[in-house]
Formats: structure tokens, sequence, C-alpha cells
DNA sequence: TTTTAGCACTCGACGGATAGGAGTGCTAAT
DNA sequence: ATTAGCACTCCTATCCGTCGAGTGCTAAAA
């Protein structure tokens, strides 16, 4: 009880927290003398940590741990949150890639923390359909559509010599052998099964084949992921500092440590705390995840990056209740 | 002489500059006392300012304004600097935007600061092409290609009871009379002229009109811009303050400001210090652009921002060849 | 045995005082 | 016209004392 009123305190505050104070919330009957016994404890257990002697006591990694793990009350959305949630999924979006984004803004909105949301996984995501279009001077653009919906466009240069049939011989072998195929493997079934197969069709096959290369490996790796409110986090306290602010920003550049960070993430939400993030910019940050699916199988996470002295409460049901409706929608959207 | 060398040790070392400083500097044959007297008038004429009583000078915006204007030794490129950029741009990409993308890149690089790029306008784009994709299910995928190589894509819904050849005739009909068209007047290109035509050789052309104009009402307008190295600016003293960094993340995070600052943008080098740029947030920042053009038309800036107290030389020289290198190859390529 | 009151002690934050130094402005000499 | 010299100003850093929040311990109370 007593651990869970520090951490409490210590959220709204950021200061370290004294017995006295916590004394008087009025929710401990106890007196300083008694809470200061039993916070010693605590610190000798490595729940709570103090900043110097002398000055209050703040949660430890562990304290924070424990907490979530068997003190949170899962904080209840306030309505004016639910109905804003439902106004932005409610809207009919054509891309699914706006919708993911729309989440980011809105996630951070409501938190004040900074949101990732990590889109469509690729090795999820297969192939629906191939489309050439002929622009004239030899070139063509590619349509590659999804299965989630999402179309991209490349231009490619199409080889000298190729007949009209050719080339529409060629599409349709790719249509009825690559439909379905997750992205990741197009590459390698390419040029395992397909090469030989439009040799039997089309004369100069190694120009084309190279061309549909080009065509499918997607560059749009770091178009998954995007960020809402990186601004926020410089309203919190912890990050007084420039120098904090600089190796958080550049973080946020990149892209590589995301996917990282996000590759384990199981199903269901997931809470990992300071030093419990592999990446050590954000070792006094807390990352909390979730995911959504399609189908059944989970092809995407949400998240929120906030100090460790985040409202865990409140962000986990937030991040519960969107990741449940942004499955549903796009369940149905798909159907 | 005193003012350039003052300005020039300002940039350097960012801390007011005394009269015995200067002196020792060499290049300026001069007591103490005297460049005392001198600096004692600039500051009456409004070139130079005092923090306090006792403390050295820094340059005015005013001084910052004669020193570009007049005294500015525009620095040559290095030879490192000459060969990165023609190891970028001699790449062969496929999309304007990626190039774009990669010149913010470097551009931030070369300089520590923050790169704005504008790619091609809206405004001297024009369509090329549209082209319609069926997907099946009542839906397609509308191309817009433009005249700079841009393909966009659009997912719309077909109204129902359209046959196949009416839709046929339909594009035909945009081709023919949209070509060439600038983006922004699209729109009332097609309820102004084409509605009516459309109308002649199709049934239910309200429905059809809808469609068009949903999938030529471009929703990237910003997609058009593009930062480099935004936390660059964290390395200035300048910025050592956690708000000033907020406001001007807060600032790079929007789209319209930018569009107004680069909207009366004239041909060629343009250098905007502080005060004179309209938004608040920069205004201890100074802002230089460049132009880029495309058989003759300028179609897009590329632009620096940095602290007032920036290294004018270096970025205007680099921004200069950048610039027109930038035009020269855009229009080799599109010949 | 648990809880509480009382008290001495610790340590950081805040404020005023002081010394040092960089730089100026003025005057008189060169 | 330039320079040396000197008094003066004002910022910065440092030291020191005070204040207050908070602890830890001991002894008394429940």
């Amino acid at each position: 009880m007593i651990l869970s009123a520090i951490v409490d305190d210590y959220i709204r505050s950021a200061e370290p927290v004294g017995s006295r104070s916590i004394s008087k919330r009025g929710d401990v009957g106890f007196s300083p003398a008694t809470i200061r016994n039993e916070m010693s404890d605590l610190e000798e257990l490595g729940f709570l940590e103090q900043p110097h002697t002398s000055a209050g006591r703040i949660p430890s990694h562990k304290g924070y741990r424990y907490y979530v793990d068997h003190l949170l009350r899962t904080g209840l959305l306030s309505n004016q949150d639910v109905h804003m949630l439902k106004g932005v999924l409610a809207e009919r979006i054509t891309e699914i890639e706006q919708m993911i984004q729309q989440v980011a803004i809105i996630l951070s909105n409501l938190t004040n923390y900074t949101s990732i949301v990590l889109g469509p996984e690729v090795f999820s995501t297969t192939l629906k359909q191939v489309q050439l279009v002929p622009l004239g001077d030899n070139r063509a653009v590619a349509l590659i559509i999804t299965n989630t919906g999402h179309v991209e466009n490349k231009i490619v240069t199409i080889p000298e010599g190729l007949s009209v049939s050719e080339i529409e011989r060629t599409v349709a072998i790719l249509n009825a052998r690559l439909t379905g195929v997750p992205l990741l493997q197009l590459k390698a079934k390419l040029y395992n099964e397909i090469a030989s197969e439009i040799g039997k069709h089309v004369s100069n096959y190694e120009e084309i084949v190279k061309t549909i290369d080009g065509a499918i490996s997607s560059d749009d790796s770091d178009n998954r992921l995007f960020f809402g409110g990186t601004t926020n986090m410089l309203n919190q306290p912890e990050f007084r500092d420039v120098e904090k602010v600089k190796s958080l920003l550049d973080l946020l550049d990149q892209t590589d440590p995301w996917m990282k960070l996000f590759a384990n993430a199981q199903d269901g939400i997931q809470v990992r705390i300071g030093t419990e993030n592999s990446v050590e910019a954000i070792n006094n940050c807390s990352l909390i995840t979730a995911t959504y699916s399609l189908q059944g199988k989970t092809i995407g996470t949400i998240g929120i990056l906030g100090p460790t002295r985040m409202e865990y409460g409140k962000v986990i049901g937030l991040l519960d209740h969107f990741s449940k409706d942004l499955t549903t929608i796009l369940n149905r959207w798909y159907k």
C-alpha cells in the first residue's frame, strides 16, 4: 500500500516523496514514523531508492515493476477519450497508412507522451496483385498491391525489344504465381521458381527478371514506422537537459532500434521499464506496447514512450482499448 | 574591417568579443584603444550591441545585414564537399522525391545546421497522364502521373452500374482535356469544362465526377517539404534552453509556416536574418534559401536554417553550388 | 509487539557577500 | 590619429551561513 502511494505521488510530482506527505494523504492511516520504518524496509528490499540521505524516496526499476505487475488498477477511459477514439476510427479512410498515422497522433494527444506505431508488418503482408501501366518512352509504372490495401508504385524502365504480348504474358505469370506470397519472400520465389517459367515464354528473360526484381524490392521499410507527439517529451522534467533531448531525438530519427525493440513483441500489452529496454538512450523511459491483428494474425504494434515516471494505469487502459478497436475495424473493413 | 573581424570572431566563439582579442588577431593592426573607439562608433551607428556594460560587443541584426551585403567573402567549397555532392547527385534515382530527400540530408551534414528542402511546387507541376487500374470489388487504383516524374496513387470506389466502356471513355476524356494542366487548377477545370462533356457520354455523371474529384485532390501538399538534421540545432549554444528547442521543433512539425516563408522566394540566393523572418520562433535564426529550376521555371527551394550567428560565407557558397548542380541534373534528366 | 512522539542529524537549496577578471570609457601623452 | 594608462562597471564563481525537508534512532504509548 505504501509502495503504491509512493509511486502514485512520484508520478504526479516528479519529486522524491517523504513520509509525511504520504501520511497526510489520508488513504494510508499511519503516522510518518511508521511509514518511515516501512520505507526503510522497502529500500532494503530494493523497491525504493534515495537520491541522497535526507531526501525522500523514489521508486527503483524494481519498484515500478512490482507496481505495474501487482498494484496497478487500470484506469478506465474517460467518456471524452472514448468519444474521440470512435470519431477517428469511424472515418472512412482509403489507405491503411493514413489511419495508422492518425492513430499515432491521437495517442500522443491523449497521453501527452510520444507514440510509436508500427504499421502492418512486411512479413505478414502478402501480395495481392501486380499491375504494369505503360507510360511510353519504354517506361512503365509497376503497381504492387498488398492484401492490406496498400498500393506501392515504382517507375521501371522496360528492356528494349520486348513485345507487348510478351510483357502481358510476364505479368500474367507473376500474378498467377505470386499472389498470396508474403512480400519478404517475393525475391526468393522470383529467382527460384518464376524466372525459369518466364524464360519459357520470353526471349531475353534475364533483363526482365532484373527489372521485376527492382520493382518488388520494397524500399519502404521505414515507411512503416510512425511517431506522434515527439515534442511532448520535452515537457517532462526529466528532459530539461538538452543532452538527453538530443539523444532521444536522434533515436527517434532512426528506424532500426525501434524494429529491434518491437521485434520480440508478444501479443497483448507489454510494459518495458527503464533498462529493460535494450536501447541506452531510453534507459530512463518506459515503453508500453500493444499489438493489433488482421484475420487472427498479429500485423502491427502501437506503443507509448514516456519517462519511467509515466502514468501506467491510464496508458495501459488506453492502449488496450485502442488496439482492440483497431483490430475490430480492420477486420470488418477487409471482410 | 573591424566589423568584419567582430562578426567572424563571434560566429566562431558565440561569445561577446572585446577590443583586445580583435587587436591580437593580427589582421587588424591597431591597438585595443583605437579599436574601442571604432567599436563605440559602430555601436552608435547600430551595427553592434552590448549585452551589458563592460562586456564585449556582439553584432546586431543590422550588423549581420551589412556583413552579409558588403563584407562577406563567399567561401569556396572544399574538394571533399564537392566530391560528396557529385557522388550523391550522380546516383540514378527514379523518383524526384528520393533525390530531394537525399539533398536535405547531405546539406545538413555538410553544414551542421538544419536544412529545409521544398520539392517541386504544385503550381508549376502539371498533369501528364491519368490511369485507372481495376482491382475488382468495384475498386480501382487511380494513377496521377506528373511531368516531374512523380506518380501518385489513390484507391477509389467506382460507382455502381457503370460499364467498362463508360469508364474507358471517361478516362480518355480526362487525358485528352487535362494533360498539361497544373495540378492546382485540375479541380476548377474538372467542374467548369470537363463535367459537362462527361455528361454527354456517361449516364450518372454526378457520381463519377465526385469520384474523380476525390482522386485528384492531392493530399500530399505536406509531402513536399523535407527536413534534414533537425537535431543539429541542439548543438548550437543558443539552444541550450529547452523552451527554445521546443518552440523550434514544434515549428518544424508544421508545414504552413514554411510555405509562407518560402512563398515569396525570389530566384537566386536569399538571406533572411533574425526578425526578417516573419515567424517568431526563428527570430534568432537566419534562413538562407536558393531556388532550383526545370526548363527555366523555378520549381523548388533549398534552404538552411541556422542561428543568426551562422557561417554565412560557407553556407551561401554551398547553396549556390548545390542549387545550380541540382538544376543542371534535373534538366539533363528530363530531356 | 506494533505504533507513535520526540529529537538530533544530514544534506541540498537559497541568498548574500566577496574576490577576480574581462572589458569599457575617458584622459592625457605620443 | 593613435596609443598607454587608469578608474570604473558588471558578470561570474566561490564561499559561507541559514533554512527546511526529511531521515534514523530511541524511548514511550497502545
